[in-house]
DNA sequence: CTTGCCCACTCGTCTATACGAGTATGCGTG
DNA sequence: CACGCATACTCGTATAGACGAGTGGGCAAG
């Protein structure tokens, strides 16, 4: 790595702009122009005391700002280091055509294997349950569900948590309600069950994650989570499942086709 | 507002979670039981401090926490205020549907005006440049281009930046060129100049706002963005605009329907 | 050579203090 | 009554120091 003066320059003390802010400017803009690459690590809170002559409060303020911006993170022990913009995944609106569900594997294995990556499905969990206000409205007044909990990770690192609630007079009974669904997944299982389906309904709304989401989807701090929730729809207008996923915004890229008319 | 101690409980000295972490955890939860209401003023630092015999910057951690989850914003002079949930607008995925189209007003402004809010579009800037690597891309290799700049705002509030490429061949000294696009905006230019629309293609990422996105969104800290980017495609198969927007995700719900077939 | 410990360096947490700047309230003056 | 200022309270910024804990490299003992 060059010098710090050569990199990062001296703040402006007639500026009115906080001095952890200019600093923090710097930062960044060095990050932006590659100065620090991906992976890279940053120069020691220390050794920013030493370039800017302040108090370590300071620079560790600037660096909690870079941190909620997503760009760095900490790790205790070693240094501060520019985030590394992890592989994307993208969801394309016709994933859950009909075509894709007549192979064997789930469309996460599928698709994760095609690009190179390492899928992993865990934490399973199939329990009948109470349904929250929200899907019992979106699910038609339903008082209980099943409810088909599961994690998804790539290359070992966890990138969505998702949860199927489906109506009982549906789901209980049959392989739905088994931790394998079988092949072509609980779609393809409802089609057999005679509830052919017509079309997908899916809200997204985008927040930071709660501390628990935090936990499972190991996020590091300022990446925000995608939520999306999933209605499908049968032939006959009834709703017969919703999916309830929280993604890691920084894995994945949404795709989807309008019509014009 | 009742006693502090009978909202917050004290520290487990034990614990090796964090003091500061700890606090914020209490907070959290109080909010979370609406022991503190949307908008409402929580403790202030000092009382904090009183309450927890805890130091300053320690009480100020704790807000940092929530603040960095969206929960809480700081308004310097008068306190900390559980931050209250905008009105969220809800994008349809019909709202390019060509009857949506018929009439004079933009989507934007009719759709606002039904849901009782008072929209505003301002920053308006129409310019030719050179298109960036990923806008030419998607437009098929085009290197110069018209570029439509503008915000949108509900009752004041900056919710929405938006940027229209579209090729020079296309626009060049039609209406698409002026500040002002017309009745049916300048998809419905597009149609009449014989480019009639097929399909659109949105993509979809969350993501932490740079500090541009922070100042002309006015968002608050720990508020996420939504970046969308859309690409109109006309019957020819051929790119006729895209347009990349970003949305103070607060603000935001996404609907998409999606085929099963 | 291998093992294990020590130490230097890193970030994490916390205290105590100081001053600045924005806000709101009340009181005194006109 | 109206205005303006003083003041108290709020958060914002910054310093200086202390100790803890994770990491990794080097050195010494076996």
């Amino acid at each position: 790595m060059a010098s710090l003066p050569s990199i990062l320059g001296g703040l402006d003390p007639t500026s009115d702009r906080a001095v952890f802010r200019q600093i923090a400017d710097q930062l960044r803009e060095a990050i932006d122009r590659g100065r620090f690459k991906e992976g890279e690590k940053l120069p020691s809170e220390a050794e920013l005391v030493e370039h800017y002559g302040v108090s370590r409060m300071t620079v560790r303020n600037s660096f909690s700002i870079l941190q909620g911006e997503g760009l760095v993170h900490a790790e205790h022990g070693r240094g501060v280091f520019v985030r590394p913009r992890p592989p994307v995944r993208r969801l394309a609106s016709d994933r859950f055509a009909r075509r894709h569900r007549e192979q064997g594997k789930s469309a996460f294995i599928v698709e994760a294997d095609a690009a190179g990556s390492h899928p992993t499905v865990d934490s399973l969990e199939v329990k009948e349950e109470k349904a929250g206000q929200d899907i019992s409205t979106r699910l038609g007044s339903v008082r209980r569900v099943l409810a088909r909990r599961r994690r998804y990770l790539l290359d070992g690192r966890p990138v969505e948590f998702a949860t199927s609630y489906l109506p009982l007079d549906i789901a209980r009974g049959t392989q739905i309600a088994e931790p394998n669904p079988g092949p072509g997944g609980i779609y393809a299982r409802l089609e057999e069950l005679g509830h052919q389906l017509d079309h997908f309904e899916e809200e997204i709304r985008a927040r930071m994650p709660s501390p628990s989401e935090v936990k499972t989807l190991q996020l590091a701090s300022g990446v925000p989570v995608i939520h999306l929730i999933r209605t499908a729809f049968d032939t006959a207008g009834r709703a017969v499942e919703v999916c309830d996923t929280v993604m890691a915004a920084d894995a994945y890229v949404l795709s989807y086709q309008l019509p014009a008319t």
